[in-house]
Parts: structure tokens; sequence; C-alpha cells
DNA sequence: CTAAGTGCAAACGATTTGCAGTTGG
DNA sequence: CCAACTGCAAATCGTTTGCACTTAG
């Protein structure tokens, strides 16, 4: 944590900004949760937490502290569509992950395979294509989703989202 | 083409939903063309036919619409971060395939691997996760940019997008 | 006929920005 | 000190929606 403060501010002094209490508050919200969140989510997180609330931190700010922190490489945004906005993680230290997104629940889970990742580059390279980063979303249901859909393959249990998909559509998914 | 609409026609069909003048024009807009495009270049492009003009369709229905193909699985979105919404791109009689997008020129490029594929199924399946879909947007410069890098080392040519990226970042890509 | 569809304009919601007052270095 | 930063509120901008009128079937 101290490491990445410390980064940060090597990151800002090089480009001429200061570190400021609010940069700061925003670095350790982010930091602190090991969830994908959304501006607005880090917003209440810091505005929830009782050394920072004073600080007043506004939206304007979050952004554009989130925008700094991407353009840094501390964190990045994940596009999952749908849904209220953009989502943002935490990187550093984080080895490259790709992203599974349940359709049913709305948990994000984190999956890394190293086979993939070759084949990944593999194809891209016969493309004579230079990548500098890319993003894997895989949407579906997750495990415990599936295990749920088995026991009650009628009642309601969690209704977190309809299902909808292209279920009757001419056409399949991957 | 006439496969499609009447693929369109019998998914309306199937929901009672109506064959209307105005989703066949946003139905042909989109298959007219090979390259991904938003609503709004959707729009344009159905106002630019001198034939379909006067229908004068609106863009809450070029929305409603998109969304209706979507459901249907004839059209995808497509989610770049950045820039301008989300791009649209026809689906049927096109198998996956993932994209790499050029951070220099904006060219939207399209390719398939079947290793690759058979890599990703192989780690999901690994996670229990059972996908419905994937996305795999790679980021980075296309062949033909960076010939353009090679010839001229450091000139003005193709001011299309600038590279910020975390060139002097603390953590690299991919 | 009548339920579905459409255009229009207003509503929305996430993100950005101009501005005047604060503050880090 | 002064340029960078911040909060606020207004502005953007892609997308959605309510409503009264059309139209497909």
């Amino acid at each position: 944590m101290k490491t990445i403060e410390a980064l940060f501010e090597k990151f800002l002094r090089a480009r001429d900004l200061r570190l400021t209490r609010q940069r700061q508050a925003i670095l350790h919200a982010i930091y602190g949760t090991h969830r994908h969140v959304s501006a607005d989510e880090l917003y209440d997180l810091i505005h929830r937490d009782e050394s920072q609330r004073e600080l007043g931190i506004s939206r304007a700010t979050v952004y554009r502290t989130l925008a700094l922190l991407c353009e840094g490489g501390f964190v990045q945004a994940l596009d999952i569509g749908r849904d209220s906005g953009t989502l943002y993680e935490h990187v550093l230290g984080h080895v490259h992950h790709d992203h599974m997104v349940c359709l049913q629940c709305g948990r994000i889970t984190e999956f890394a395979d190293d086979a993939l990742e070759a084949a990944q580059d593999r194809a891209i390279a016969a493309h004579g294509f230079r990548a500098s980063s890319h993003r894997l979303n895989v949407f579906g249901t997750c495990a415990a989703c599936q295990a749920k859909e088995g026991l009650q393959a009628g009642a309601a249990g969690e209704p977190a989202s309809a299902p909808p998909g292209g279920r009757d559509a001419p056409a399949g998914g991957s």
C-alpha cells in the first residue's frame, strides 16, 4: 500500500501534478476494495468512511482522479455492456486476468490462464498486430447460479436480473 | 439478404411484433455495411439514402430497433472503451470473431483463431462457468500503422488519435 | 378495427467542464 | 506566491421514455 502511494506520488511529480488529500483518499479507496467499483460506488465508499467524509470529495474529483489513475496504470476500466456505467479495478500488484460476468447474479469473477494468453499472443502476432493490452470478457452463468438452477427448476429464488438472451434467437452465441 | 429479412420477420412474428418499413430500413442499413457503426452513424446512413430518407426515421426508432436486433442475435454491440458510444455490427452469416482495435488510426480489424477459441473454452470450463458469449478486444497498433511508424520516426503523418497510454507508467499492459 | 410502432421532445444518467475560491510545494 | 486542484452547478451527450398520432395485420 505504502509502495503504491509512493508510486502514485512519483507519477504525479513527474507530471508536475500534486498529491492532494483527495487523490490519496481515492487511491486508498480503490485499493482498499477487491471488488470492481463504479465511480459512484467509489464516491459512496469514501463518504461512508469517517476519516474521509470530512474531505467532502465531489464526484467531479472522483472522475478526474480515476482518469489520472487509469493513465498511470494504477487502475483499469472494465467495460461490461449494459448497466450503470464503467467499473474500475486496481491493477498494481495484480497480474493480468480476464473476467467472467455472470448474467444471473452479476458477479464478476477473475481468471487467468497461461495457455489462453499464449494462444492469444500467437493469434495476434499472426496478424501483424502489436498489442499493448487486451480485454476478454466472458458472459454466462457462474457455477453457483448453475447449481441454483439445478435445484429449483422453476421457482422464484433470487430475482437479480432476467436472462432474456437469444434463447429462441436464430443465431447462437459463442 | 433476403434470408436475413425473412429470419427477422420470423423473429418478429414469434413475438407478435410487426415488420415495419422502418425496421426493414434499419436492418438493411446495418447489413449493408461491413463497418462497425454507432447508432448515430446508422441514422445518418439511412437519411443519406434517397429511397429511405422520406421515411424520416427517428433516432429513437434506430435505438429501439437496434435493441430488437441485438435480442434476436442479428446484431451485436461492441464495447470499445472511450469515444462516442456503442458500436454495432451485423452477425448473421458471420462466424464468431474477435477484434483488434488500432489506437493510432482507430481501425477495427476482425480476426478468428480456432486454437484461441479452444483455449478459451478450456479455461472457462475449468472454472465451472457456462459461457453464453464472450468478447475479446485487443488494443494496440495495426500492421499499417507500425509500418508508418517505421518510415517517419518523428514526423506528423496522420493525427487520428493521440497514443497516450501507460508508456511511462509503473505498470505494463498485457 | 386495435395493438404495436413511430416521431417528437422532454427526461435520464453517467461523465465533463467553466469558474471562482482553495491549497500544495 | 501561483499554478494546480477542488466543489459546485451547469453543460454534454448517448440513450430512453411518455404521449398522441399512425399503421401493420
